[in-house]
RNA sequence: CGGGGCGUAGCGCAGACCGGUAGCGCACCGCGUUCGGGUCGCGGGGGUCGGAGGUUCAAAUCCUCUCGCCCCGACCA
């Protein structure tokens, strides 16, 4: 390299471009019709990302700071809390995820395919079967524990149907991280680590979160936590109750059995008249009682094609992790309408517990409570009233199968639960022992005995995070992105173009990059407007208004983005005071 | 995978039913004008109409196939 050609590169890599006019921020006065989501088309309009594929972006310059940001928060408290960084491959060898069973149960979201040789990889969706695999290899023994390792790095999950841009893409960032302990007790100490860091992460991006106990699902395991921005957009349903800190996903909270059991005398069972009342509220309709007193039968039927019937409260809703929990399945599914045909039964909506034979019955704890219920006649347009459980037909088992929801009493106190949508952006796992069995993941012990590491896996999704501050965080006119993961802090905006106006902005522009402030310059030859509007949409938390009017008065204007209020400073009190609003935030230095 | 919809300039769309010169707004380039919330005027560049095949004298337009994208559903961390 020349000696001018070094200097260029020290010139410039030491001054990282932040001028408009120099960045490629190509915004957009209308965002393409196919962004659905807020953040989805304010990232757009802002010239964060760009589609390439279904679920698959490119991070321009403004979102990468973002990107940046969040990573640079969560190294110092992955780091903190004592795990250290390395990077996997994002191809991984079949024979790993073939010894976990995993290469045939994750299905197509594994995304497959083959070197020139005809050998079978996989892009990884998750790592759990290369981290185990280096820890086989490279620890032998208990004073090597406890091991947490992460990344940062690029997944790839082939989703059925990515949507919402960033929110649920198919390639996205995930930090994970896996750690590794001689037992138990020393699991659990590195989950509740992961846990606290989790809290400063999210606290420190500055979003809204509730941690909330949820099921362990495909990856399997002992007991986990989802972290969940609140926000109306989320996909998740969680239910939580103020009073003793309990919070969980729909999926996961348990309702306990009720209080108050129905002691009526039992009344002789009836056949009534129902044609064509398949729903609840059909049939509820037809006989003229509250879907309360209604018993609905859904038929399930397990991936060993093993049908089920369960007894659900009219007004309830099955659960199917609960179900899966208790048949010790995964994947159990509603069976299908020929499934349900083939059995020689009623058609769905009059199928019913009574003379239903050779068919395993299990019912939700609400419907012990009751008497004299309406069921399905097992026959077409009928239906049965009175039905009595033990007296008409036989119950397997009564346990918690159905969902959560708002009113329903907390399993943690006297009061009731309430309901809030979210979006996941983290999530911890206690996983035991699955893999590192699996994968003869072993060490000696201080007797000497071989014993399986204990892990755990923790995720967070960077670029959903990204998404999620910007849905918990907006207006109609643009993002409002909280201080320590805004792409810049102060947008600099000079509003007229004379000499004084121009020389100010320089000088302005000059303390404040020298003080570490990142600051976005907008030197472009634009009416004040397009600049008001753009920065309004870029959502830097503050703006610095310079103009000629101002400056008549000797002052510059300080404007916060969030909540619009403006202070009149002179120019040369605006580090100082920019100082003293960062002051307040543990700042991420990308 | 089932149902629905859409592919025409960088973005947003019209044209298609009824085949005959490919259009509008924004953006972009030039000149002038304006300059504190998306100025105004004049001039200009840019499109194999997603792709392939077919019908026809002639296809953005009709037919067949195909690819991509979006929405709803089922599925899932």
């Amino acid at each position: 390299m020349s000696i001018e050609a070094t200097v260029f590169c020290l010139l410039h890599t030491s001054t990282p471009l932040m001028r408009t006019s120099q960045l490629l921020i190509p915004t957009l006065r209308h965002p393409p019709g196919e962004a659905d989501i807020i953040s989805h088309r304010l990232m757009t309009r802002a010239g964060m990302i760009r589609k390439v594929a279904a679920g698959i972006y490119t991070y321009l310059p403004l979102g990468l700071r973002v990107l940046k940001k969040i990573e640079c928060i969560i190294r110092q408290e992955m780091n903190r809390a004592g795990a250290q960084e390395l990077l996997m491959p994002i191809l991984a060898p079949a024979d790993l995820w073939r010894e976990t069973g995993r290469w045939d149960f994750y299905g197509k979201e594994l995304l497959r395919c083959q070197d020139r040789h005809a050998r079978d990889f996989c892009f990884g969706p998750t790592h759990e079967e290369v981290i185990t695999d280096l820890f086989r290899r490279e620890i032998r023994s208990y004073r090597q524990l406890p091991l947490n390792c992460y990344q940062i790095q690029t997944k790839f999950r082939d989703e059925i149907r990515p949507r919402f841009g960033l929110m649920r893409g198919r390639e996205f960032i995930m930090k994970d991280a896996y750690s590794f302990d001689a037992d138990e007790a020393g699991a659990r100490r590195s989950y509740q680590k992961m846990y606290t860091a989790y809290e400063r992460i999210f606290t420190r991006c500055g979003l809204t979160f509730r941690a909330v106990e949820a099921d362990n699902g495909l990856i399997g395991g002992s007991m986990s936590h989802e972290f969940m921005v609140l926000s109306e957009t989320g996909e998740e349903t969680i239910v939580y109750d103020e009073r003793s800190a309990y919070a969980a996903n729909v999926e996961q909270a348990a309702v306990p059995p009720p209080s108050d059991e129905d002691h009526a005398a039992l009344l002789p069972l009836e056949t009534v008249h129902t044609p064509g009342a398949h729903t609840v509220q059909e049939v509820c309709a037809s006989l003229r009682v509250a879907p309360a007193r209604l018993v609905k039968t859904l038929l399930y039927q397990t991936p060993a094609q093993e049908i089920i019937a369960v007894l659900i409260r009219g007004d309830h809703e099955a659960n199917t992790t609960k179900l899966n929990r208790f048949c010790g399945t995964e994947g159990i599914t509603l069976a299908q309408k020929d499934v349900v045909s083939n059995l020689s039964l009623a058609p769905v909506g009059f199928i019913g517990p009574i003379g239903l034979t050779g068919i395993r019955i299990v019912a939700d704890h609400a419907v012990k409570a009751m008497r004299n219920f309406v069921v399905g006649g097992n026959k077409t347009d009928t239906h049965l009233i009175h039905a009595n459980w033990g007296r008409d037909f036989a119950v397997e088992a009564f346990l918690d199968l159905r969902q959560a929801r708002a009113g329903d009493p907390s399993p943690k106190s006297d009061s009731r639960l309430q309901e809030a949508k979210g979006i996941e952006v983290g999530h911890v796992f206690l996983l035991g022992t699955k893999y590192s069995e699996a994968m003869q993941a072993t060490f000696l012990d201080a007797s000497g005995h071989e014993r399986a590491a204990v892990m755990g896996c923790y995720g967070i999704g960077v670029s959903r995070t990204a998404a999620a501050a910007v849905e918990q965080n907006h207006d109609d006119k643009g993002m409002r992105w909280p201080v320590p993961i805004a792409p810049f802090h102060i947008h600099l905006l000079p509003v007229t173009a004379s000499e004084n106006v121009l020389t100010t902005a320089g000088m302005v522009y000059d303390a404040l990059t020298g003080a570490g402030m990142e600051v976005l310059w907008d030197d472009r030859d634009e009416r004040a407007g397009v600049k008001f509007n753009d920065a309004d949409l870029i959502g830097a938390p503050f703006h610095l208004l310079i103009g000629d009017k101002g400056l008549a008065q000797g002052i510059v204007e300080f404007k916060r983005r969030d909540t619009g209020d403006v202070v009149n400073l002179p120019p040369n009190e605006v580090l100082p005071h920019v100082q003293s609003l960062l002051a307040a935030y543990d700042l991420p230095n990308v």
